[in-house]
DNA sequence: TAGCCTCAATGTGTCAACACTTTATTACCT
DNA sequence: AGGTAATAAAGTGTTGACACATTGAGGCTA
């Protein structure tokens, strides 16, 4: 038993990934500004290696949506647009609802065990105040939910869109009484989850995520009224 | 007013497009079986372009679900179970919802005429009971649907999954019962549509797309219940 | 001086060759 | 003969160079 088949899920950490994670950051730490254009050569020389190379990972982060690509003009870092950013948000919801009604049905003892333990976890960071920890917390706690639904396909749509939606929001800063309000809509969540309840399961997480478009459109119009 | 701005909307038939047209059109035609591996020179020696240029289409593929990319193995056609088909349904379930509510919100007289005129003419071809017809007018009529919505990531999305799901349901053939059924949940969307109820659409189109995921289980399991 | 054309500079598109990994073959040992 | 290690073949990963397109600068003309 020395070859064991494990090649499905064997995920090998390749060299594409590492310039693509590079890239990656480089957006996110505003490295590479949203609209701006990249140069090829100059990206490759950098990182220090082929053109083409870069030239590979640049397609590849197109297909996340972070860069566009116009043909014979190269690589843009996307500018997404407020109104893009709630297109996307429509798109999340819609994936939610469908995760909680796969999950509704699909969950196991082990993940419910898992999940009352982040909220437990979450309760403490917002009695403590802790924001970062909270928002870390509500990542792991979002992925878990998407990992019950056993839809590989529908778990990688929702990375992407996540992934694309940073774009616009570089980091999102929220009130402790929005957190709050995100907690309790968990725990129904949560609730209706554990006793099977399909359909409830799937409006609340739609809405969860409808709730969050609105906490978003809050925060940036209160905060900067629209470039 | 010669170099006017179309930029955004300008899309270039680049080479790369014409590569992976002609790999998706081996696929759908069983020059390629699923599950067979794809070498680069070989189909880069066969479309007679350099290997690079080949390899640059497949990885394009991958991200639109039609080959699978392991590193230092190469591409294969992915092969699509019925349980990932069953999943892709959900998925295109979930955006078809948002793209009801979007579109109930968002119809223009102009598409609404486009949308009746189809109506029309599905009717037709459903009494000359004229199968191919209808399929092709079925497939305008769903992505008319999408491009109501204006969210462009949205359609995008949903035709990639279409895509995906066209690797399972090498052609969908279905009884006239079948189309019957479908064009009358397709009246009480576009009555619900032009109505502008959001919620009614959402729900409609959500399990209208839910009922052909039911087809497609009976069709298949009827004539193969599985391998 | 405003507009257009030409031409250089910059940058992308494509290729063929080399380096490395995986897979198949052969020879060896028990 | 069966299995394992060395080796050859095939295929992918990566690179640098060349071909082509786009952009911008400078000069020419009306």
């Amino acid at each position: 038993m020395s070859k064991v088949a494990l090649r499905d899920a064997e995920v090998i950490a390749t060299r594409l990934d590492d310039i693509k994670e590079k890239v990656r950051s480089m957006i996110a730490n505003g490295t590479l500004h949203p609209g701006e254009r990249v140069n090829e050569q100059a990206l490759a020389a950098q990182l220090g290696v082929g053109r083409n190379s870069a030239r590979e990972a640049l397609r590849s982060l197109e297909r996340s949506g972070l860069v566009r690509i116009v043909p014979n003009r190269g690589a843009e870092v996307r500018k997404v647009s407020l109104e893009a950013a709630l297109d996307l948000y429509d798109l999340r919801a819609s994936i939610a609802r469908t995760a909680g009604r796969l999950s509704a049905s699909r969950l196991e003892n082990e993940e419910e065990t898992q999940l009352l333990a982040l909220m437990d976890q979450m309760e403490v960071a917002l009695k403590a105040r802790d924001g970062g920890t909270y928002h870390k917390l509500n990542k792991l706690f979002h992925d878990l939910l998407m990992a019950i639904t056993k839809n590989p396909r529908l778990i990688d749509l929702n990375n992407t869109i996540e992934a694309e939606l940073s774009l616009y929001l570089r980091k999102g800063v929220y009130t402790m009484a929005q957190m709050q309000q995100s907690h309790t809509e968990h725990s129904r969540l949560v609730e209706a989850l554990r006793k099977g309840q399909v359909t409830e399961t799937a409006d609340l997480f739609e809405s969860h995520i409808l709730t969050g478009k609105q906490r978003m459109l809050d925060t940036v119009t209160r905060s900067a009224p629209e470039a």
